[in-house]
DNA sequence: CAACTGACTGACCGAACAGTCAGATAGAGC
DNA sequence: GCTCTATCTGACTGTTCGGTCAGTCAGTTG
């Protein structure tokens, strides 16, 4: 690893930089093969180092796992925030707040999300990202009523709405490859796409045919392709 | 387990049921804890018998993985026959496609899914149970394909389409709980509807705001509730 | 009753793993 | 050059787990 053997930088700044370049490790690592599955020389020897080495950066295994989390958590939230600040009506904000998460859950750095096994931390640590997750979860549920209740956003269920929009989301892990035709900007266009139009009260006649041929420069938020909101009778 | 200690039938069938309740274990079992994060002493001791005795109904743990994903997969391709040979346009095959499969995931006999950790097994089995489950997703593709020609889903990328509906669908399984306000067809029906909605070419102009009042005896289809299908300008 | 069969047990093995520790190393400050 | 300290190594420990095996036990058959 090339940020591990880099003088440069002075001794804390080193320190950090380290920690974060194995979180990242780590989150590929549990992403791929579980928490379980993955042994800290895996991911040592990936780095370069050997196993005793982690545990200058980290106390344990459990709380690596924990700080992924954590990290991830942090990430999601700040995409959160970053969409209520920019404003808009409820569908732009939901929509702009999932585009930031699959953007950042499919970037380069590869965000250090994991988002399953939590059950192998312990409860204090579970305590604490349920927790972050509820917040980002109850902000998004916000924004859909929000979006219900400024007519942009279809009359339905919020929490279930969310749960549906968080596997869409979440499940591109499984099947994104960096290698593949489509990047991860241009899957987040194409699936924000489909999930605004499942709840947008001015549903667009079409929807992207091509991701590969997406425009990324194109403004992010949706607007309604169609005219005014529509209530249900 | 009531099942393991139960006279009455024959050798070959007692053997045959005792399996199937082992199977239904480990894969719960896996879905919680993951493949790794379970051991077989753990999974015995729900069936009231020792490690040791596993191993009359099943070569290894490996293979045990693989039996769980096989079933699941066997259903998954079950519901998708179920439904094409039920007729209708595309939209209705799909919507009458994903509404079996939640059903059976959430069902009461918790289905055998699994999904994860599939690289925890033996190269060989995880190419069968690829090519099953590519099966199961191009037949998928296939039914928005047709339903894009038929008029009833709005033109869209099929591959994208279905890897959001299968994200949306496998993600209940992080969620759901059974002791909950929800019924698992309740929650498919209010999944299912959502998801319809994002394709379909006549968006319905609401959605169930209480999946807990949702009425199970309706028609499982979908009608269009506006009027006639839309095609892009 | 006696011979046989298949399910099951409890003790055991080897491998893999998280975590520890004494000591090597190398850079910083004097 | 000398000391101090942060980083890292390689060998080690205790434990957990998948898998094996000799032998027990219950049920069946003749």
């Amino acid at each position: 690893m090339s940020v591990w053997k880099n003088a440069v930088l002075d001794a804390s700044a080193q320190f950090d930089r380290k920690r974060e370049v194995l979180l990242r490790e780590a989150a590929a690592s549990f992403n791929r093969r579980g928490y379980h599955g993955t042994s800290l020389a895996e991911i040592a020897k990936k780095l370069g180092v050997t196993k005793a080495a982690l545990y200058t950066y980290v106390p344990s295994k459990e709380e690596l796992l924990y700080y992924c989390h954590d990290s991830a958590m942090d990430t999601a939230i700040e995409s959160l925030n970053k969409a209520r600040a920019s404003g808009g009506n409820g569908l732009q904000m939901l929509g702009a707040t999932l585009l930031n998460y699959l953007e950042m859950m499919l970037g380069e750095e590869g965000g250090y999300v994991v988002l399953l096994e939590e059950n192998a931390m312990k409860p204090v640590h579970v305590r604490a990202i349920v927790k972050k997750r509820d917040l980002f979860e109850h902000g998004l549920r916000d924004i859909v009523s929000a979006g219900i209740a400024d007519g942009s956003i279809v009359p339905c269920n919020p929490k279930l709405a969310v749960f549906m929009a968080m596997g869409a989301l979440n499940w591109s892990r499984k099947w994104y490859r960096p290698s593949g035709d489509w990047s991860g900007p241009q899957i987040a266009m194409a699936l924000t796409e489909v999930l605004e139009r499942s709840l947008s009260s001015a549903p667009s006649a079409t929807l992207t045919v091509d991701p590969a041929k997406a425009r990324l420069d194109e403004p992010v938020t949706t607007a309604p392709k169609r005219k005014a909101p529509r209530r249900p009778a």
